[in-house]
DNA sequence: CATGAATGAGGCTTCATTCAT
DNA sequence: GATGAATGAAGCCTCATTCAT
């Protein structure tokens, strides 16, 4: 046993060794899956941006569908974290749907290629984009549901508003990742706006 | 077959034919295109599907991608065609947004397959659409602004909301083409109701 | 209904093309095969062999190893039948025996190359071979446990005998096979002597 | 390791971790060869089973087929060994035979790994094996010439009888070595009587 | 005109072998 | 010496497109 632990120090070396490659791998799919999609990225095409040659991305990924889940599920489960813990901080229901959707833009702007490979481009496509956008609808809905109860919101229905709240979230980011000449929080204060007084109640506002 | 004066011009005979043929390959293409997307829909897939043999299909378009643009382009057209119309019947800003939205749906719902190819599963993963889409949207920001100049919508960045018309339209109506359970109007209606709260100027509005 | 009928004769020659190429390809296939083994049996090579380009293998065999599982048991099939039919003929063991033999040895020259895929080279390598195999063993066990009981034959195990049975055969037409200076009737009769009477010297008999 | 006189001989330390070390790769080989066969090893998996890294296969062989060639020598030259061994007991040819024949199954039994790899499995698929088979038939060959000479042996064909005594034995040993439950001995008794006497149950003699 | 067989470039994946540490 | 990550040639298979009949 004793005897057999030298080679511990060498492990270390080659896992930080993995881990790099492993990661360069991720960085170079996601560059290369965000700008030509799923189906005309090839293998070659991520190995080669990565600088590694083709075997070596079977080293870490047994196809490209599992590199391709990875990203989406990681991605997904990122974007579910911030949200709700932008929800977290408040309980009422339009602070929380500010909130959310300022964390929702925020997201995207800093993950853009993973965004867009998310749910951009092929969008549907493939079957674990639809599951996680519904994970994320039925969120919203529940949002929305809650307050039209404690009439936060103008009474509606709560899933088709889920659905357009999504559609125009994602709309308005894929629009604006391309042109950045625009300030986010310009486009997050349209959205916002628009978006407000959609679903507000308007109490007796005289604007 | 005899029947059909067969002395009388061939040439007409055959232009029916080939119409006719012509036809149930686009047909054939859409039910495809629209169950598998681009990248997984085969040629042999269509002719089959519309009962010719692989090589009939090179006689009536060059290649795959001709197909889809032609596809992609008849459609648009086609809609924007429509929400001319449906614009066409008033000029006041509020009923033209309404009628559109409505043609929308409509449209979506009648011609689904296609409306899925375009808008739907591949999205944005080929020019042609983007290109489509940017159409669209100039002419929904050009309405908006027109409304917000004339004070009946809320004033807001017109590039933004159209974009976000866009995304919601199409999100809501690819949700509901899943679910024919839920009657049209039932969803025009909430969307109506959400969009209109959202880009109308209350005026003193007491609801 | 009659209107699609003059297609029919189209058919036929489309029919009769793809039986060429599909014999064709099973030829190839029977001499690379042979020649080269499972494993260094390039479909490129069968391909090739066969003047017809990759794609076109697999508009007949879906995988290579389907098109090897199709020899095998076509072979193993003729044969089967060939070696009942030459045991019909009598029901006496020692003439069965003998029938079977020479059968065997007939259809192993006929079919040389077919024979070499099927039991020798990489020989057991595959399930199915080993399969076909067992079946031999069966039918010839039987045989030489009817012998047996009849007291044509010596008593010994049955089971055992079987096998030693296939194993000389085999090794001997495989040799056989590799030099063909040697008549089949010559060897036939070395190894009918062998398997009737043994390798020893009947004691009392004084030759 | 401490323990191991440290200061001493470091180079006879190694040599005896080398000759480890090779050892256990020849026996993994051994192992997984004899089970997979020669073209569904990879080297990692001998590697592995050997519990080295797979760069150090390659510091005791140079390649793959280097492995497989010392193993078959190794394995051939060992039972030729042994044979001639048992042959040097007596010049009896019915005496060596039988003891040949005896040895063989013994060895086959001792041995059932390289047994499988060299005359099983993947059997004449490699040159290095059709010539170590030649060399048996040889030596055999001129042990049943002798035999017939001294009228010990019934006049034959030598060479084709030296054939189906391999084909025989192979096939059989293979067979029994499936089938742990026969005893080596019925199996040899068995496979003497054939070699022996044949099948034909003697006219003359009473049972 | 229609047919469907044939083509072959191109993508995915494997694995014997090499190499930097 | 040992390690295991990296390499890349090579094989399998697909499918848009062409072509002989």
């Amino acid at each position: 046993m004793a005897a057999d632990t030298p080679a511990r120090g060498t492990g270390e070396r080659f896992q930080r060794q993995r881990a790099k490659t492993r990661s360069d791998l991720l960085t170079s799919a996601r560059r290369v899956l965000a700008a030509k999609g799923y189906y005309r990225t090839k293998i070659a095409d991520i190995a080669h941006d990565a600088g590694v040659a083709v075997g070596t991305f079977y080293l870490y990924y047994p196809t490209k569908e599992a590199l391709f889940v990875e990203l989406v599920e990681n991605t997904a489960h990122l974007l579910r974290g911030e949200l709700e813990s932008a929800r977290a901080a408040t309980s009422e229901p339009r602070l929380r749907a500010r909130a959310a959707l300022e964390t929702f833009f925020r997201f995207a702007h800093a993950h853009r290629e993973l965004f867009r490979i998310v749910f951009g481009h092929g969008a549907t496509f493939h079957d674990i984009i639809k599951r996680n956008q519904q994970l994320f609808a039925t969120d919203i809905a529940a949002n929305l549901a809650d307050g039209m109860q404690a009439r936060s919101f103008r009474p509606n229905n709560p899933e088709v508003v889920a659905q357009a709240f999504i559609g125009l979230s994602l709309q308005v980011v894929s629009w604006w990742l391309e042109r950045e000449d625009v300030a986010v929080d310009t486009v997050i204060e349209a959205v916002l706006d628009f978006v407000f007084h959609g679903i507000e109640h308007a109490p007796g506002s005289a604007s």
